[in-house]
RNA sequence: GGACAAGUAGCUCAGUUGGUUAGAGCGCCUCAUUUACACUGAGGAGGUCACAGGUUCGAGUCCUGUCUUGUCCACCA
């Protein structure tokens, strides 16, 4: 063995083992108990960033539960990820001088599709090099026929049992993308915007959209404000940039009379807030803002203008005619905007198709309550109820061509929405008409990934989804909480009629050295490849989790890496001095005739049975006891900290540094014991580095064919 | 406006149900000089545990309040 310890040399060979023998299938334990986890697919985009290595965590659970006999499934898997890859996608297009618009829906399609397939195949290569046992042979993408026809089938039913309707609602748009969002989508920023005081016939309200005054349908004071109870309900005559015009007064409680003068102006077709006042006094609709960001015909001159423009323009001109009564310059407000390129999001009216979120998410809430699904850490339920208690209906829809297409089409005879499992209706099933037209939309990305766990279950094999659902564990990252573990909690319940998972377990985010977020605007993305190269995958995955208590944010460290690569070493070296240095005399006593006892709490009998047991021995193998038993716990209470630091602890300052130097004038004798505590060790640290506790435990007399297949050593009474 | 987390050694962080002189890694100082391992070993310096009250025989840990930082949610025209 050489002297230093060479990663490069060690983590190539052992993967394609493992997968040639076919450990990481559940089959290997076949008659074990089931524990699933289903991989948060990586979004096919773009390789990984370091981040994703946090899913060690749930390598250590599987390779755990593996070696406790369960018949443990981790499933791979990767989305399509709509909308973020589209973009990512035309930011190339935009590097070699072209946009989305110059290509057909099936090119442009077609071109995504190849540049997905490519990052999949490097993602998948990344995560086998990370040494993360995922049953390949289950794999699935979001765009594989057999998930969308899932994905179909939910929606159909979805929409037979009246929980999705085509509504006419106000979304929030990106006129830049072109696409509506959720409302989880949209950023807000602080702005500082002019707030005018307008003057409109006896009132004045104070706004900062002049721009969308062309669309108000009424003006709105709250109903207890004593300034403005004569008006209520009248018709007043105002002066406009477009001439004059008349408008009723309307009285809604949302309205706050400490805003400005306590009056404002009703624009249903351009706020969220108007609109919902607007459906409650039957106001009309009028919209003055088209889908490209810029004013419509209604607007007369102002017509064509962007909306910038339009509020300079409108501005100007009310100033000459003396319609604005003041402006506070420093008025602070927030404006939504597009989370991906900053555009101000345009509130507009738009069919799309909705989700009525309200019973899900009863559901969803009542599953938590119960304690049916466990959140940890347990802090963030109450997130997760303030959430669900306050959710809107979901638009779904995004026009957008990268996606799965929606399975609806439009009957332009009975003007009716025909929703299929995905076939082409061959005519209208209620008036035959055959002028039929499919809507462009596809869904949110997380439409079809919140149907993951069961979509991937029903899919890979006949009876994986009888075994393997609900699943045991949904590992991930707490920023998605919202976006996709309450939407998997509520499409699951929804369509299966049972929970998803069992336990939600969220990990903090890694940031960056200066505990940054990592983003690829800030330049500080850093590949989990290049740390793998530099430290090894083995102390990259334990950095990880030693440390920082599980469940908080971390930021990357590099004296922390390198201490990971010393303890590497240092297993190497004790392995170098049991192994390499093993006197011949002990050689001859073949230590594993007494430790190769299949079972491992009759090997440690083994050992203290002897009269003659020295203390050193005695000492160590009941410290080793100690430590099985608290890892063991700890990995079971998702303390993987804990888990890690105890085996560091141990394995280095108590029988490296005290126990391996104790033995050193009586090697022979002890040898036997040194070779079963370092065993141990390796097997309780394998699911943390799995790839040098391979490489080691084969050196070692051992039974069986590999560490991974070996059973999890248990503690000692 | 609301919620959550954090504030402990120079730096990065542990410290589960309150219990003897508060821990680790890195850094720093002294020693060991090739030992299985210098990606090492032995030893050491360094902390009023953010602040102020309270409960208790006993508080880093529990309660109340304050300050600071980070994150999330809501969104006002």
């Amino acid at each position: 063995m050489d002297k230093t310890y060479d990663q490069t040399k060690v983590e190539s060979k052992w993967y394609k083992f493992w997968e040639g023998l076919g450990f990481f299938k559940p089959e290997i334990h076949p008659k074990g108990r089931p524990y699933t986890i289903i991989l948060p697919p990586p979004n096919a985009n773009a390789p990984l960033h370091f981040g994703h290595a946090m899913y060690v965590v749930e390598d250590i659970l599987i390779r755990f539960h593996r070696m406790l006999g369960d018949s443990a499934l981790w499933l791979p898997g990767s989305d399509h990820a709509g909308f973020e890859t589209q973009v990512v996608f035309e930011k190339e297009l935009e590097k070699k001088g072209k946009s989305r618009f110059d290509f057909d829906r099936e090119t442009l399609y077609q071109m995504i599709w190849d540049f997905v397939q490519n990052n999949k195949g490097e993602m998948e290569g990344q995560l086998r090099r990370l040494g993360f046992s995922l049953d390949w042979s289950r794999e699935k993408f979001t765009l594989d026929p057999d998930i969308i026809k899932i994905v179909y089938k939910t929606f159909k039913k979805m929409f037979d049992d009246g929980l999705v309707y085509r509504g006419n609602r106000i979304v929030n748009f990106c006129t830049k993308h072109g696409t509506s969002f959720s409302d989880l989508e949209v950023l807000y920023e602080d702005r500082i915007s002019p707030l005018y005081y307008i003057k409109y016939g006896p009132l004045t309200l104070a706004t900062t959209r002049l721009e969308t005054k062309f669309g108000d349908t009424a003006v709105a004071v709250h109903p207890d404000d004593s300034r403005y109870q004569k008006y209520i309900g009248k018709i007043i005559d105002i002066e406009t940039v477009l001439g004059p015009a008349k408008i009723k007064v309307i009285a809604d409680s949302a309205v706050d009379p400490e805003f400005g003068t306590g009056v404002i102006k009703v624009t249903p077709a351009h706020s969220m807030l108007d609109f919902e006042i607007g459906q409650r006094h039957n106001l009309e609709i009028r919209q003055v803002i088209g889908y490209d960001g810029r004013l419509n015909e209604k607007t007369g001159k102002f017509s064509g203008m962007t909306v910038k423009e339009a509020r300079a323009a409108i501005a100007k001109e009310m100033l000459e005619k003396n319609l604005i009564e003041k402006i506070d310059e420093n008025y602070k407000n927030r404006v939504g905007v597009c989370y991906k390129c900053g555009t101000e999001i345009e509130p507009l009216p738009s069919e799309q198709w909705f989700i009525k979120t309200a019973e899900l998410a009863k559901a969803a809430i009542e599953v938590i309550k119960k304690g049916e699904i466990k959140i940890y850490p347990k802090n963030f339920e109450k997130t997760y109820f303030n959430w669900l208690k306050n959710i809107k209906d979901w638009n779904i829809s995004r026009q957008i061509v990268w996606g799965i297409q929606i399975p609806a089409w439009f009957c332009n005879g009975c003007d009716q929405w025909i929703v299929t499992e995905g076939e082409t209706p061959p005519k209208c099933p209620n008036c035959n008409s055959k002028l039929l037209e499919r809507d462009p939309d596809v869904f949110d990305t997380w439409f079809s990934s919140g149907q993951w766990p069961f979509a991937t279950l029903q899919t890979t094999r006949p009876g994986d989804f009888e075994k393997f659902y609900p699943t045991t564990i949904m590992e991930t990252g707490r920023d998605i909480l919202f976006f996709w573990v309450a939407r998997m909690v509520m499409m699951g319940i929804y369509a299966t009629g049972k929970i998803p998972f069992e336990d939600i377990v969220l990990h903090g985010m890694v940031l960056d050295p200066l505990g940054k977020k990592m983003s690829k605007s800030k330049n500080n993305v850093v590949s989990p490849m290049d740390i793998a190269d530099q430290y090894g995958a083995d102390a990259a995955r334990l950095a990880l989790v030693y440390g920082t208590a599980f469940g908080h944010d971390q930021s990357l460290s590099h004296p922390k890496l390198q201490a990971m690569r010393n303890f590497t070493n240092k297993l190497w070296n004790i392995g170098r001095f049991i192994v390499d240095f093993a006197p011949d005399d002990a050689k001859h006593l073949n230590p594993s005739v007494i430790l190769a006892c299949p079972e491992s709490d009759s090997r440690v009998a083994n050992a203290p049975q002897n009269d003659n047991i020295n203390p050193d021995d005695e000492d160590i193998l009941e410290k080793l006891s100690k430590t099985i038993e608290v890892t063991s716990k700890a990995i079971n209470s998702y303390r993987f900290h804990d888990a890690a630091d105890t085996l560091y602890e141990f394995i280095w300052h108590e029988f490296a540094d005290k126990y391996i130097e104790s033995t050193k004038d009586r090697r022979a004798e002890a040898q036997p014991v040194l070779e079963y505590v370092f065993r141990t060790c390796l097997e309780l640290l394998h699911p943390f580095m799995p790839f040098i506790t391979e490489e080691l435990w084969q050196r070692l007399p051992h039974q069986g064919k590999s560490i991974m297949v070996t059973s999890w050593p248990k503690a000692t009474e």
